[in-house]
DNA sequence: CGCCCGGCGTCAGTAACTGACGTTATTGTG
DNA sequence: CACAATAACGTCAGTTACTGACGCCGGGCG
């Protein structure tokens, strides 16, 4: 059984948040960091296995509840609405991220590494359903495309919905396909 | 006038490429690197801003092709297709990088590094298709929209053209498009 | 009570960058 | 054909992200 080893790593995350927010990623050292986390330096490399990777937590869950709503959509429906289908099922904890998303995302606006990291976050996300619609049975051609523009078409969703919020995600989501499905109905 | 800049960092460039390929990325240094093109470390950094960006030159050229290509596709054409004209239009670019886009690739994929900067190089892209959206007039909230899905589509095309070479590039373009198109219209 | 072990501290080391300043080679000018 | 101007390069010192090795310490378990 770990002593405290959960409470250093969100120590850990507030102090590098506050510290960012306070003087910019690139004014605070991995020792700033540490310290206002009571530890030292080398804890830190111990819970994070580098200074940007502090800002992105949380991201397995968010691919295990994905990739779980996948598979549990019906079999037989096409790739995008499947994936659809998924993405209101991430709503809840969607929104009940929002205040810490909030926070975090004008230091990643300010910083291209991190801006970096969060879409290396992205793409890996568009890996592990390229795979979950493998699993449904979708050609090796088209499943990371669709992966990928349902992706992008969910970010979107959740970027007009952090900028305009009198509307509800789930609505957001179903106009941003919608735009998708006009989008390229234009094509031929 | 300069002395001879380009040359230094073209051999810079290919001194990377080798090293790269030979030891891996993470076992070769920057003083390696220009030790090989016959200059200091201090001039790999004059040339390039970090080890990474050595390998990924010449983004500039494509994005102003494609946002040329962009503004002279007919008004009124709606963004995918107007998209889809703009990437052939940079078909022959992309078929004459093909010999150093294929020696870059493996060392790329086998690097997480490489692969971050990758994307952030699409991102840039991006970026600047959807400036190039909006200055046809499409709407900012369509825009981004659009110019993501467009380049995930063309990238697509471009991956399969490069593992599957029996068709043509343009083939694999309308293609992929074709298959946005039927994928989004299985959206309801 | 003593053993075990997971988490932490300490120390030393590598390598990616950066700023300041001096040096050389090329180019335009009289 | 000198000769200044300047862009490119070399040198040096310094900071910081990250890593491996080793020792310590506290808490669970027989």
């Amino acid at each position: 059984m770990p002593r405290s080893g959960e409470q250093v790593r969100l120590r850990l995350q507030e102090a590098a948040l506050e510290l960012y927010l306070e003087r910019g990623y690139d004014k605070t050292t991995t020792g700033d960091i540490a310290a206002r986390a009571g530890v030292t330096e080398r804890t830190f490399f111990r819970h994070f296995t580098d200074k940007r990777e502090v800002f992105f937590d949380g991201q397995a869950e968010l691919i295990e509840l994905l990739t779980g709503a996948l598979a549990a959509v019906p079999a037989g429906t096409r790739p995008l609405p499947a994936l659809r289908a998924a993405f209101h099922q991430a709503v809840p904890l969607i929104e009940q991220n929002l205040p810490v998303t909030e926070r975090r995302h004008p230091v990643i606006a300010a910083t291209p590494a991190l801006r970096e990291r969060a879409l290396a976050k992205n793409a890996a996300l568009i890996d592990a359903l390229t795979d979950a619609l493998r699993a449904r049975g979708v050609t090796d051609q088209l499943a990371p495309l669709c992966a990928q523009i349902g992706t992008d078409t969910y970010a979107a969703a959740i970027h007009r919905w952090a900028t305009d919020r009198t509307d509800d995600l789930h609505t957001h989501l179903d106009r941003a396909f919608t735009d998708l499905r006009l989008s390229a109905n234009a094509l031929k």
